[in-house]
This record gives structure tokens, sequence and C-alpha cells, in this order.
RNA sequence: GGGCCUAUAGCUCAGAUGCGGUUAGAGCGCACGCCUGAUAAGCGUGAGGUCGUAAGUUCAACUCUUACUAGGCCCA
């Protein structure tokens, strides 16, 4: 007789295969038709808050690895916040403005553009955002992430707009921000500002030129060799026209100099460049005369080649020696390091060049010329003078305009900046980053004050069109820049209504009406300002634009949470806003995770061919693998990503998968209400697990709390491989499908199944969202009880089921099955016995140890699933004499007990029930309870 | 070149709360075997690490210091 059919063998519609693929979807669209978010907001009415605000992605391009990552772990968190008591609102945003759009929509539209008014370039701009919007929301979505995706936050939306803007007149009617010349790249042929990102480089040919700078100051004092000399500070430069706009002669502090002595003339340069200069000028018969000291340099009087007026030594440690002088001829009004040190050194942005790129009027012998044309000239003044050592022509890598194509120009004109110390923003900011934010990891602290305390002030102007205008007028009449608290408000207002468009739409009259006058003067003929903001404002903003007004969210922020590079991007930008504008942080804490990269540690790039776009793995293994993924790295450090990562993870789902399904199907005819056995009622090995259960349950509450979702990951899969699958499941798998299906042993198991798949499902959920909704919708009750995992709260740890005596003894004796375990491979390998069952024990150890094993005979029978234990003092001969627990030697045996058919045991009972006469008696019992 | 950070078995992580002390652990993967009543599943056993490299401090360092190497982020 087939005795198969009358086991309580797992049965469950919860299917082995995952199908993530194709499943996730009809997931997605269950949460959405079911309005789970809306759900949750209802369900959390009235607790207290947890504001994760988003820092907006950029609405260009798909979404990549990194932003795929960022999202989830800000998924998790607001999952576990949310089923941890909180009320966890998630409100997603996009950074809309800036030059990438802009740059994208310029190569759309061609030549085109230039025909184009700037209200339309502007519409085109926030299509293309738009578009790109939708694109990325469904592909976060896709993700699992629940928010408020159908209403997020864009930084174009025309109330942001104009909070932005409103922001922006605080810092102005504090006055923190001032105009002033920043040297930018330059097309002279377009005649417009480039951003970084619109300059490319390419080679192109320049004259290289060694000038001569006559020294004023007289160094012999301190250098008595150069007494009776002229002495020259030695420069090389390959932009000869920015000579006339020459202020200084820069030294590096930490390299040497000498003055070299040449027909009765001392030439003042790096030491080890000496040489090859002397060489390079066709200097004969020159010598080394001392050894100059840079610091020395500092403050030096030199003059100007071809002005009558004076040229200063000053120190920079971006002098190196690898080409030139080792003395950098400096115009702070042409280049980013020579205008940082002319800053340090106060010296004048001078950068006298007009918008064609030619020399304005005041520039003598040259003005009206256009600057490339003005180098040959120059090379020939300077010859004239006698101050040109050498000259010859280099090809090197030079900026280019990306739509021209022509060299640019680094070129000084009026920038808008926020003052860090206007207000000790600085000083405050600082003190807020020590004392009022919690940075996890620690160093984001150190270095986001780095960056602060060193960084120049903010300039906030753009020449662009696709962002929030600098909301300033320049009176007609007296020049004055003005924007007062009251013409701010009318912008705003007009903002509000219409967006920023309204800038551009509208002139100054129309925008102020009746305010439209010059405080100073009085004339009422006004101009708006042209540039907009840095979008990095924009988004700095965005507490202010979101977070304050909204009666669902709350300011300041309890978390920002974004990659380490946003120490000098969002962190940054919205702290100064925040400080600036109120005062304090707009956070309490800020979460940095690393980059991701590949399986070598390697950053993901095109040119390396190593990256995995998410879509790939959710088309191979699902969004949950990429979910999983998130969870099981340490992403304090950098992410490592790679197809043998992805499968081991793979592998990693399927077993916990599987181990859940295992417990599903042994519920099937569980009803908790009804069928549930109180712990105290139990095994002890139940209450063993029980106890196991809660430890785990309080490590992954601690993991959630603490933003370590990697214990929770390890945790769970340790868990459910070792003490479930490899130990608890295995050995109650008799229990569950030979007793009748009440017996109390069968009851007392399925109640320990259904409390740690009911408590692991809630644990895994914030993590493996869908797999967890899933076995939700097939655990008995739970539906009943809420609708969604979701909604469900994060298992807390029962006291009550922790027996910290009993996981001692248990301790003690898994340890001793440990050494069964190996004496049974000894024998199966002998080809003794097959499966456990087919042995009979024979253990020798000390007294201690046999009694102790003694009181626990039956349970230790059960967990090595064997058919028969003896316990004696020695033994003849041993299957294994254990290493580790010393004095323990095992005999393994086979049985000679009759197997019983129905429940495959030896257990020596067989034929002796008289109705049942194959089986053993307590098959016998539990078929006859059957019929 | 500068600032910050990271470096434990093939892989993912542990290694008592930032201040050193028994033969460095787990899971996965791998190898070998068992089972066929979780079955495109399950179980058992086993082999894997001079804790990035080199010095130093110390009675003692994976744990402290320095340098170097590799890698990452941000600057230049």
């Amino acid at each position: 007789m087939d005795y198969k059919s009358t086991l309580n063998l797992p049965r469950t519609d919860f299917p082995m295969k995952a199908n993530l693929p194709q499943r996730e979807p009809q997931m997605l669209a269950h949460w959405q038709q079911t309005g789970l978010y809306e759900a949750l907001r209802e369900q959390s009415r009235g607790r207290v808050k947890y504001i994760l605000h988003d820092g907006p992605p950029y609405a260009n391009g798909h979404i990549h690895m990194g932003t795929a990552f960022n999202k989830v772990l800000k998924d998790i968190i607001v999952k576990s916040r949310q089923m941890g008591g909180l009320d966890a609102v998630y409100v997603p945003g996009w950074d809309c403005h800036g030059l990438p759009i802009e740059h994208e929509v310029d190569k759309k539209l061609g030549a085109k553009k230039a025909a184009m008014d700037q209200l339309t370039v502007r519409k085109t701009c926030r299509a293309y955002a738009e578009k790109f919007i939708d694109v990325q929301r469904s592909e976060f979505m896709r993700l699992g992430v629940l928010g408020q995706w159908f209403d997020p936050y864009l930084t174009m939306a025309y109330d942001y707009e104009a909070v932005t803007a409103a922001e922006l007149a605080k810092f102005y009617e504090q006055g923190s921000v001032y105009r002033s010349k920043k040297p930018i790249y330059w097309c002279n042929s377009c005649r417009t500002a480039l951003a970084e990102a619109e300059v490319e480089y390419a080679d192109h040919t320049s004259p290289s030129i060694f000038v001569a700078f006559p020294l004023v100051d007289d160094l012999s004092q301190k250098y008595p060799q150069l007494k009776g000399l002229d002495a020259y500070l030695v420069i090389w430069t390959t932009t000869p026209w920015t000579i006339p706009a020459n202020l200084a002669v820069a030294a590096n502090p930490a390299l040497d100099y000498v003055a070299v002595e040449h027909r009765g003339r001392a030439y003042i340069l790096a030491e080890r460049l000496a040489a090859i200069n002397m060489d390079a000028f066709g200097f004969e018969g020159w010598k080394v005369l001392c050894r100059i000291d840079p610091q020395d340099l500092e403050g030096v009087k030199a003059r100007h080649p071809l002005y009558d007026r004076p040229s200063v030594g000053v120190l920079a440690d971006y002098v190196t020696l690898e080409a030139g002088t080792g003395l950098v001829h400096t115009a702070p009004g042409h280049g980013r390091e020579d205008y940082e040190t002319g800053l340090k050194y106060g010296l004048e942005v001078y950068s006298p060049v007009d918008d064609r790129g030619r020399f304005t009027p005041e520039v003598e012998f040259f003005a009206g010329q256009e600057v490339f044309a003005a180098n040959e000239n120059v090379v020939a003044k300077l010859r004239e003078k006698g101050a040109l050592l050498a000259t010859e022509e280099i090809s090197h890598s030079y900026p280019h305009c990306w739509r021209c194509k022509r060299p640019v120009i680094f070129r000084a004109t009026a920038q808008w900046f926020i003052s860090m110390e206007a207000g000790e923003l600085r000083q405050r900011t600082l003190r807020a980053i020590r004392e009022d934010i919690r940075f996890v990891p620690r160093w984001g602290q150190e270095r986001i004050y780095g960056m602060i305390e060193n960084r120049p002030d903010w300039c906030i102007s753009r020449q662009r069109s696709w962002g929030v205008p600098i909301i300033v007028f320049q009176c007609a009449g007296c020049g004055e820049h003005i924007l007062t608290p009251e013409m701010a408000a009318k912008v705003v207002a007009a903002f509000r209504a219409e967006g920023a468009d309204a800038w551009f739409a509208h002139s100054a009259q129309e925008l102020l009406g009746g305010l439209a006058a010059c405080p100073i003067c009085g004339h009422t003929e006004l101009i708006k300002e042209k540039d907009i903001l840095d979008v990095w404002f924009d988004s700095g903003t965005s507490q202010a634009a979101v977070l304050e007004p909204n009666p669902e969210l709350a300011w300041p922020a309890d978390l920002y949470l974004e990659g380490s590079d946003q120490h000098r991007g969002w962190f940054h930008s919205s702290l100064l806003c925040a400080m600036g504008t109120k005062g304090a942080p707009p956070y309490r804490m800020v979460l940095t995770h690393g980059f991701v990269v590949d399986g070598e540690g390697h950053k993901m790039s095109k040119s390396r061919g190593n990256v995995i776009p998410p879509q790939q793995v959710i088309d191979q293994y699902g969004a949950e693998i990429l979910r999983l993924w998130v969870a099981a790295e340490d992403y304090t450090d950098d992410i490592r990503i790679s197809p043998d990562i992805l499968k081991q993870l793979a592998e990693a789902y399927r077993r916990l998968r599987n181990t859940l399904r295992f417990m599903l199907g042994n519920l099937h005819d569980f009803d908790p209400a009804r069928d549930a056995v109180a712990p105290a009622e139990m095994g002890e090995m139940d209450r063993l697990i029980l106890h196991r259960l809660q430890e785990l349950t309080a490590r992954c509450r601690k993991g959630y709390e603490e933003f370590n979702f990697h214990p929770v990951f390890h945790g769970l899969h340790n868990f459910c491989v070792v003490d479930l699958s490899g130990f608890y499941l295995d050995v109650i798998k008799d229990r569950l499908y030979t007793s009748a299906p009440s017996w109390p042993g069968r009851r007392a198991a399925q109640s320990v199944l259904f409390r740690l798949a009911d408590t692991l499902v809630r644990l895994a959920a914030p993590i493996l969202s869908f797999t967890a909704e899933e076995v939700w919708q097939h655990l008995p009750g739970a539906k009943e009880r809420h609708p969604s995992v979701h909604m469900a709260a994060l298992p807390a740890p029962d006291q009550s089921l922790l027996d910290a005596e009993l996981a001692g003894r248990w301790e003690r004796l898994l340890l001793l099955r440990g050494e069964v375990n190996k004496a049974l491979d000894i024998a199966r390998k002998e080809k003794l016995v097959g499966n456990s069952l087919q042995a009979v024990l024979t253990l020798a150890c000390a007294a201690d140890t046999a009694a102790f094993l003694e009181a626990h005979r039956g349970a230790f029978s059960e967990i090595t699933m064997v058919s028969g234990l003896e316990i004696a003092g020695s033994l003849d001969r041993a299957t294994l004499v254990s290493q580790e627990l010393p004095g323990v030697s095992i005999l393994v045996q086979p049985t000679q007990h009759a197997r019983c058919p129905r429940c495959w045991q030896h257990p020596g009972d067989v034929g002796r029930d008289p109705e049942r006469p194959e089986l053993c008696g307590r098959c016998a019992q539990a078929v006859r309870e059957l019929s």
C-alpha cells in the first residue's frame, strides 16, 4: 500500500520559482490599484513623523545603478520607519533647471536656437525635463520604491520657483549678495560665457614666450651677490595676450630658486630649471650666484615689462617644475588659479577685454585688437622693450568652444556672489556642523567642515537661459543695483502665478507696477538682471520650498541621504541656504553612501565597459535581487556589483524564498486562532527556535534602527539556512508529515512555523518588498489583519520567549549533534548506512555528559534523526573519536529493525499493531485517526 | 598634487560600544557524499585566509604609528 496519501505533506500555491521579472509588475499594479501609499498615510495619521527628504536627481537621461541604489536605500529606510510605528512620508523630487538640460536642448535645436527667444528655449527645456521625469519615475517605481510619485516636487514648479526667488531675496535683503568680477570661459566669436561642460579640449598652437620682469625692490641686502646687478624674475607663458593684464608673478614656497648671472644681469628662476632655460635663451657663460628663498619673493616688487606699473611677487602652491621657469605669470582676470591667488593677495581682477575678445581702449599699444590676433604684437612689443628672452611655437591641449570649435579665453566678468562672511555665514555653518548635525559615517562631518571652512564666496551667477533668474534690477539712471523687499514680493507673486518665465515675459514696469522706480535717484527705467541662478541654489532651497510649506512634511528633515559626492553638492548647498535664511541646518542627520563600482572596485564607465544598467538586472533577476544587493552591501564604503555578486544574491534569495515556501506549505491546514499551541505547552526544541527567533528579531531591529541593513540580510539568511533549513525544519518534518493532523506535537510545530513565517516576513518586508507581500498573501490570517505586509508592524522581540538556560543546554546538545553528523558521514562513506534513520548510535562519554544525554535522550534522538541511541561508558571500536569534544566517541551501526513503510523509521514496533501489521505503532494510530 | 575614505578566505559580511592578549569566524560558492515525502528542492562532511605590502611601538597587533601599493569621492 502507498501510504504517501496518508501523510500531511506540504501544500501551497506559493510557487517555488519566483519569476520576479514577470511577477513584480503585477505586484506594482496591485499596490497602485489598492492605493497602498495612500493607505499607509491614512493608517499613520497622527503618528510622529519621520522625514527623509529626497535629494532631487537631475531630470536628464535614464537612471543608473547609483541612483537606483540610492532610491532603494531610501525606500528601505522609509519602509522600516513606517513599520516601526512612525509616519514616514516620502515625497520624491527632481532637479529640473540648469545647463545639462539646456545643453541637450541646444544640441537638438542646433542653429534654430539663435532665432528663438528665451521664453521658447525655456519652454523646450521644460518639456525636455518633463519627459525625463516621466522616464525616471517609472524606472524608480519599478524598483518597488513606495512614495508620492504622482505629486513629486519639481524645482521648475511655479511655487518652487517662487520660493527659490524669495530665498534669494532674503539673502539680498541681509546684504549677503554682491557683485564682483570673476574669470569664466568665454567664447569671443559666440560672445557668450561657457560652462565647464561646454568646453572641449583640442590641440592648439600657441606662441610660448619667456619674459623677464625687472625687479624694482632691491634684494641685495639679503643676497649680496646681487649687488650692482639688474635683477629679473623670469616667467613663461603660452598666452602672450594676457601679459597686458599681468599683476603678479607667483613662486612655489616649496621649490628651490636661484639667481643666475649672465652679462651683468641676474635672472631669478627655479634651480632645477635654470640650466635648461639658459640653454633655451641661448645664454652662454652663465653662473649661479646664489640660492633665493621663495619666501623672500613674496611681496617683492617688480615692474611690468610693458607698462609703468608694478607686478608683485606672490606665493602659490600650484606652481610646478613641469614646464617654464618655476615662476608663473599671474593675471587674476584671465585664469582660475590666478584669480584665487589674486583674491588671496587683494589684487584687482583686471580683465581689459570686451565681449568680442578685443582689448579695451585703456590698453596701451593693443587697444581694439582681438586677443589671439594681438599675440604676435605683444611678443613684438616685448622684444622691442628688451623683455623677451626666448620664443617658440608649441602645440598643446587647449579649451575650445563646443559650438563654434574656436579657442576660448578666460575673461573676468561681473558675477553675483553670496558672501560667506556676511552675517557670519561661514562661522555659523561651521558651528552647526560641529554641534547640531549627526553624520553617519562620522567622517562626513570632517569632510563637509573642511569644505565650508575653505570655500570661497558662492558664485551664483550663470549666463544661461534655463533656470530661475537672479531677480535684481539695475537703474538705468544711476546704475545702482536694487531689490527692495517690496519689489521682491511683487516678483515672487508673479512667479507663483506664471512661473519664473514671468521674468522673461514681462518688462520691469509690468512686473513692478508702481514700484518701478529707483529708490536712490528716482529714475523709472529699470533693467532686469540677465544672469540666472546656479542650480545648486535651486536644490539647496528644497528645504524651504518643499519641507516648510507642506503640512504633511516638517522642517527640518530628520534625514538627508545621498552619495558622498554630495558633501560638496546638495548637503552643502542645502546647509548654506538654510543657515542663510533660517539660521539653522535643514537636517538633523546626514547619511552618506559610497559609489557603485565593479567587482574589482573600479568605477563604472562606458570606456571600461563595466557598466551594469539597473534594467539589465531587473530583466535578468528582478528588482528584488537589486534590493537584496542594496541591503547586503556595506554602503559606508564603495559598493561593488558584478555578475558573480548578483548570482550569489539570487542564490540567497532562492534559499530565503524556499524556506518561506516550506513553512507556508506546512501551514495549509493551520488556523492560528483555532490550532495555536502556547509556547509553554511546547517541547524544548520548539521553544529553542522561538528563543533564537527573538534574538534574530532584536538583531534585525537594531540593524534597521542604525541604518545597517547588511546585518539584517545576513541575519535572516543565516537563520533560514542554519537554524531552520539545516536544523529545525529538517527535524520536524517527521512530526509534521506522519502525525495525525491535529496531534499536539504537529500543532506545536505549526505554531512555531506560523510565528517564524509571520516574524520573518515582516522583518524582510522593507528589503524584500515584493516577496514579503507575496508571502503575506499566503500566510494564514495575515491579509485579514492587514491588507499589505507594509501596513503591518515590524516585529519586536518577545521577552517571554527568551530562555537563556534552555538555549545554553541546547548549545551543548547541538555540539554533540555535530559530532554525530561527522560519524554518520563516515558511516555513509563506508556504505554502512544511507540516511540517518537507518543508523543506531552508541555514544561513549564521560559521566557528566552521559547524564546530560540521558536527561535529553528523547530530544537527542529526535535531532540526530537516528533509529536508536545507546549511551555507554566506553567503546571497543568507534566510528569517530571526537576531536572537538574530548572524551566523546561514537559508533554507528545499521539498525536491525524493520522499516515502517509510512514514516520510514525503524522504531522496533513494526508489526505489533493487529489492524495495521505492516506499520509501526505510531503510524497505525495516525492512520486509524484519519479514517 | 591636496582633502576625506577603504583594503579580513573566490564572493558577501562578523571580529565586545572609536582606548591591542587564547589555535581569526559565518553563510554563499567549490569538492566529495547522502536523500528522493521542500524535488529545476533538501541534508551531511570537507578543503579554503602569513587579516593589502613593508617597517616601527610593545612581553604581545587583524586590532596602535609611519611609509608604500591598490581603489573610491571631492578638489586642483
